[in-house]
DNA sequence: GACCGCAATGTAAGCGGTTTCCCATTTGGG
DNA sequence: CCCAAATGGGAAACCGCTTACATTGCGGTC
């Protein structure tokens, strides 16, 4: 029942080869005669046996494991560029390693460290930046690489949308739409995508000779359904509210949503509401929610492309990919 | 820039003593003299040094480390159970790996046969035992206990709520609200718990002295709204249709309204509608989900305790815990 | 028939920690 | 004072692999 997980002397032993055979067939780092092959593949099957990455890894240096740096699990938005950096480090014969993050100080997280540190080979950061470990930054660190969240001065790749463009697009439509009085419900300002969804925001806005009032722009401290409903108090109270609104995420936008209909106002009739992401929910729900949808599978895969390729030695550019916005029925 | 990362061999020559103290200063495995201590551990954040987990990982036998096997990342029911257990293994000195399973044949994968073989010290299993991989059950496997899915005749401990008695408690309520024609949009029945909601569904009736019919029982394929919307199609083309219909998930519940709606039909007013799990979506989903609440937290949690009990060397038993159900505006 | 080259395999030195002995001091007791 | 016990710390084996280097055996050359 326990007995203890077979080493490769056991199937040196089996297979009357030394240790050094066995890891040539294992990982056909040398050619070995065919019937010698032979001989240790069935060893090996007859015991069960599988190399301890462990040993593997101290061995070569490489773990063929990424860590990636999750904010929160469960935010859908996160949680599908996992899937997609998951499935493409599959395909690359790399694992990913999820980590959440959430209600932890990254910096002070000694497991963290040390997983990035030498257990993964590489790392994806999804974390704002302001929340970057200090050790990330250490002499002897792991490549690293940013998804979504980057800081374009400090040289390390990204991959992400445009999101100054992004906003762009979602208030010209609503312009053309025929809204004047945009408001934009934003995240905290410390998120170098807020700052840039607000700047496509504004110069949308002035684009089209419309004036950016401070009142119509709120910023909320989570990203949570009940935020985006308090936020709609403040736009509301306006002298001159909004018909539409910019929520940089899903979840922002259908908390907006709830919040106008508990203040008696229609969506779309009265106040029209663009959200940000596509997760599933947002097409779901109802209104099905009008959105710039992030290709957030294919961040995902680039991210792990763009750190395998910093792995094998190359310095690879940013990347920027498509967003699309997703017309439905809330705006 | 580049410089490597340093070794316990640079600490220990910086603190001028031997690997061994280093060893003992960062374990705490025995007394270390203080003016020693304080060298050595001056000499470690001069450095800026920390210890690879591989090494010590070979070395000791133990990782500190879980696997979680996922079958869907961004299904919020497991990844809230996800977020449960990383913090209750975080707290308990332990790091959660969760591998995203979708679209792996867990059998043949050896990336995790590996992590579950060795690099982790036991594993938290969440996927339909169907899809159970060969080698979890062989000789030399980690310890594993399962959450939520099960199998009541293996003998591996598990952790998850009794599906019997709260497909009993959701359909009673309906019961009581008047409803006789109560329709089950269950999922695929290989998986344990839609057996037992069944099981519990059809006790329900007939304790009601109502009969159980065929025609109003559907199984969706896949646990998406589509197969939710899907479902509706059968149910409303029966002879007599059903004035309610318990989903055995959230999403399929969200996905019937959706069906029901499209039908012509609304809810609660023509179909009450009762959902499982209680997903953040739930109660902001319109109209509110009516659910049968699980406590995904706390069975994160409570893997993560069985399964370190069983590490202990323990035998723990297994867990039960209790389900809510979640009155709102569906039913 | 001695010699060379190459292919197949073995030997053993790491990789970076932990831990078991074991020795050298102190310390305390009689 | 002397001896035993306790304390602090070092040497080296070991965890399970990979791999540079050494060795072997064989066919072919001259």
């Amino acid at each position: 029942m326990q007995a203890s997980k077979p080493s490769i002397d056991a199937v040196a032993r089996l297979a009357q080869v030394s240790t050094a055979t066995v890891s040539r067939v294992l990982n056909g780092s040398k050619p070995v005669a065919e019937a010698t092959r032979q001989r240790v593949q069935a060893a090996i099957e007859a015991l069960g046996f599988w190399a301890s990455p462990l040993a593997r890894g101290l061995s070569t240096g490489r773990s063929q494991m990424l860590l990636v740096l999750v904010p929160h699990m469960s935010n859908p938005y996160f949680a599908e560029i996992v899937r997609g950096a998951a499935a493409q480090a599959r395909r690359r014969g790399y694992t990913v390693l999820p980590m959440d993050l959430e209600g932890v100080s990254a910096d002070g997280d000694a497991a963290l460290q040390a997983l990035a540190g030498t257990l993964a080979d590489g790392v994806i950061n999804l974390m704002p930046l302001a929340g970057r470990p200090a050790w990330l930054d250490m002499s002897h660190h792991r490549p690293w690489v940013n998804c979504s969240e980057f800081n374009p001065d400090d040289g390390v790749p990204h991959v992400s949308i445009d999101h100054a463009q992004a906003a762009i697009d979602a208030v010209q439509y609503l312009i053309n739409r025929g809204h004047r009085r945009i408001a934009l419900v934003n995240a905290d300002e410390s998120l170098l995508y807020a700052r840039q969804r607000r700047l496509g925001f504004e110069t949308a806005l002035r684009r089209a000779g419309l004036s950016v009032e401070a009142g119509l722009q709120v910023r909320t401290a989570e990203n949570t359904y009940a935020d985006g409903a308090a936020a709609v108090a403040a736009l509301i109270s306006q002298p001159a509210p909004p018909t539409a609104v910019l929520a940089v995420s899903d979840t922002l936008a259908i908390g907006v949503i709830k919040g106008l209909r508990r203040a008696g106002l229609r969506v779309p009739a009265d106040v029209a509401v663009v959200g940000f992401d596509d997760v599933p929910i947002a097409e779901v729900f109802e209104p099905a929610l009008t959105t710039v949808a992030q290709p957030m599978l294919a961040l995902g895969a680039a991210a792990v492309d763009l750190l395998l390729a910093r792995l094998a030695g190359e310095s690879p550019a940013h990347q920027v990919l498509a967003h699309r916005l997703v017309l439905r029925e809330s705006a």
